[in-house]
This record gives structure tokens, sequence and C-alpha cells, in this order.
DNA sequence: GTGGTCTAGACCACG
DNA sequence: GTGGTCTAGACCACC
């Protein structure tokens, strides 16, 4: 369901929170659904708690979920809407690999097809 | 010539990496051109000499430049092939941009355009 | 376990590469073990924790290691077959040496029996 | 006659000191023999003047020749037999290396055999 | 003037 | 606790 690279560059809290807004644009995980427990989670992965803790922390912040005490963590119902924020931050990026694609002389014509070989 | 963003999460010696790499590959610098002096540079973009030493001895691991040692440092003869190596890489990035936002359900024709502006 | 002269011409953060070479090569450091911490060693040896920073980072670019921020510094699966490749640089310079003994008119049983007394 | 890496890691007035002392060494300068003007074998090696001052001046510390002034500068009566103190060092730097070659493994008959190709 | 190395000490993010 | 980065300032050898 997710998989995390240990020795990437980018935190494992980050590529957790990454998947999790992944899981809910694409829709498998929906408004109210429960998200996995710490503890269980975290042995899956094979990562610390503490790790998980901080990526669902973050997820909260980020209103995409919400915890009752005693009873679990759950998707919000807004949270679909709030993740397709970023989609702005990834066309960002988006541009900023293209504008250096452009210093590095490489043609439009490349850069499209590259993209459109992914879809 | 060179623009530094302090505050932004890639390390300061990598922007400047990223920097040269482009100097090199817009032809701006070429084979044997004498690459500014570490204290005039690092004074210039107001940094530590250290964060632009690590810099250029990256871009001399890279094989981009070389040094000698009371006299300078200047570009390689084959730093323009080498750099253009980098081409691979960023089209590669392009690839889990683009996937990213396929899967974020973002249309084939959006992220075309957002691309074309660019250029 | 590594000693340093901190007056050779050798630099310190090279002697470290080296005495971390020859602990692999000799099999005292096997894949997966972990390096002291950069705080640690450098307190051990009374040298400064960037200096000790360098030293690792030329190991890892080397691919001798890796490192889990947080976690600790790893010796690579591979390390041992790559240090290997060390053998080569080292009769290159045995090469040279006794080429120069030649032209000074060593005999070359001198030079046999002083690299005996090593062994 | 003499040959330059301006790349080398060893100075240039190092590589120029080492030359002569060859030279010497193997009598192709002998008791009394010329040296070359600075002006000449420094346009001739295509390296500044200071720089081969700096190597004549280390020779002449060594007691391996003299100048004249006005007139040139010679090899002392006695340089080769200095020269020949260089002999202990190298055979020094060979064990150093024989040393490091029994730490990575190497066999002394691999080591030897290395040896007895140069001569 | 140049590059190379080192120390001392700080801050940050991560686990 | 870990590694990663950065600053400030120093010293050296070399050209």
């Amino acid at each position: 369901m997710i998989e995390i690279d240990k020795y990437s560059r980018t935190p494992i809290y980050e590529q957790i929170v990454n998947a999790f807004e992944q899981l809910i644009a694409s829709a498998e995980l929906k408004a109210n659904d429960v998200l996995p427990s710490v503890r269980m989670l975290s042995q899956q992965l094979s990562i610390n708690p503490n790790t998980l803790q901080k990526a669902y922390a973050e997820l909260e912040r980020k209103g995409l979920c919400y915890s009752v005490p005693g009873s679990g963590r759950f998707i919000s119902d807004d949270a679909q809407n709030k993740v397709f924020g970023k989609k702005g931050e990834l066309l960002q990026e988006l541009k900023a690999i293209a504008e250096e694609l452009r210093l590095f002389k490489v043609s439009l014509e490349e850069v499209i097809e590259t993209v459109r070989a992914v879809y």
C-alpha cells in the first residue's frame, strides 16, 4: 500500500504524507475512512513509531484527517478538496524543471513527448 | 551572474553547482575559462568561502573543472559534454512529476500547456 | 583503532579515508557494520568534526558506506569489492618507487630484501 | 630532458628538484656541468621563472649545485654523493607501500614480481 | 594573489 | 542521539 525508501533524501515522514495525499487524491481513501493505527503501520513499514506519529500530525495539521481519541484516526470530509490544493505546487515544480530543461537546450518536443509517455 | 536563495531547502553549495552547470550548458562558460576565485565570489555572494570551496570541489569531482593551486580554477575541456549527461536526470525528474500529476488527475492538456508556457 | 599524524603532509581526512579502507580490506569492518559517529570519533581522535565529516563524505562518494541521517553510517554491501580496486593503484605506486630506485642504482636484491623485511 | 605535470599534486618546484636529482644520480649531469639558465629553462618548460628560481634555490640549499654570479649555476663536486642520501628516503617509502600492500593481502610473490618487472 | 586544509562553534531536521 | 550544512576566521604552500 505504501512504500518507503529509507535512503531517500526526502524525509520518511514526508514520504508518508505524500503517499497518503496520493491515496486521497486517487480516492482510494475516502471521507471518514479509518487510517491504520500508528503501532500497526509503523511495524508494517518497519519505521520508528515517532516518525509515523509525525507524519500523521502533519496530515492533521493540513486538515486531511482528524483523530478521535480512543477510537482512531479518520479522513476528513473535505480531504479530497484540500488535497487538490497540492496540484498548484506540483505544477510549480513542473515549471521549474521545464525551465531548467530549456536552459539545457532540450527541445519542447522532447519534453512534451516525455510527459505524454507517462499518461 | 549567480543567484543564491539562502533559505531554500537545497543547500547553498548545491545551488552553486547547479548554477555553474547551467552556465556551462548554455556555453557562457567554455573550456579553459577561468572561474571566479573562491575569495572573490564568496564575498560577492556573501557566503562563506568554505561553502563555495565545497561547491567548487563538487564541480571538480564531476570533472567539470580543474584547479591549479596558486593559479586558479578552470573549466575542463570536456565539461560541456559531461554536463549534458544531466539532461537525462532532468527528464527523469520530469517523468516523476508528471506521474504524480496524473495521480492527482490533472489533465494531460493542462500539463502540456504549463510546459509550453515556459518555452 | 585509527592513528592520525597531525603533522603529515597527507591531509588528516585522507589519512582517515585510508585507515577505513584498510579496515575494510582486512575485514575488520564488514558490510552493514556501523561506523563510529562523527561526534564520537572526532572527539576520540581529537580532530574537528568537520574534518571527519569530510572523510566520511569521501568514503560515501567512493561507495564504501552510506549514511542514514538520524540513524548512523554503515558499510556498503560491496565495500570490500570496491576497496580491492585500490590494490592496483598501490602496485602502480610500487612500480614508480622501484623505477626511481633503479635510477638511483639501488640493486634489485636490496629492494627485494627491503620488501621481504616487511612481510 | 625534464617533464612537468602542471596538474600533479606535488609542487612544480619539487618536481624539478626531483628531476635534477635523478639526472645527477644517473650521471647525466656531472660535477661542474652547467645548469640551464633560469630564463631559458623556465621558458622551455613554460613555467613561472619564480618557480624555477625556487627549485634552483632548493638544489643549492641541498648543496647539489652552486652559482657563480654573472657566469651561471654548476653542479657541485660532491653532488652525486649527496644525492645518494636520497636512497634511504626512497627505501623508506618502499617499505610504507609494501606495508600497505600486505594489509591489502597482496602476496609477497606478487609484490616482488612487480618490482622485478621494472628492473 | 591563488587554492587547500583545519579548527571552533553553531543550527537544523530527523529518528 | 544521528548526520548535514553553514559561518567565521585562521594557517599553509604555491605562483
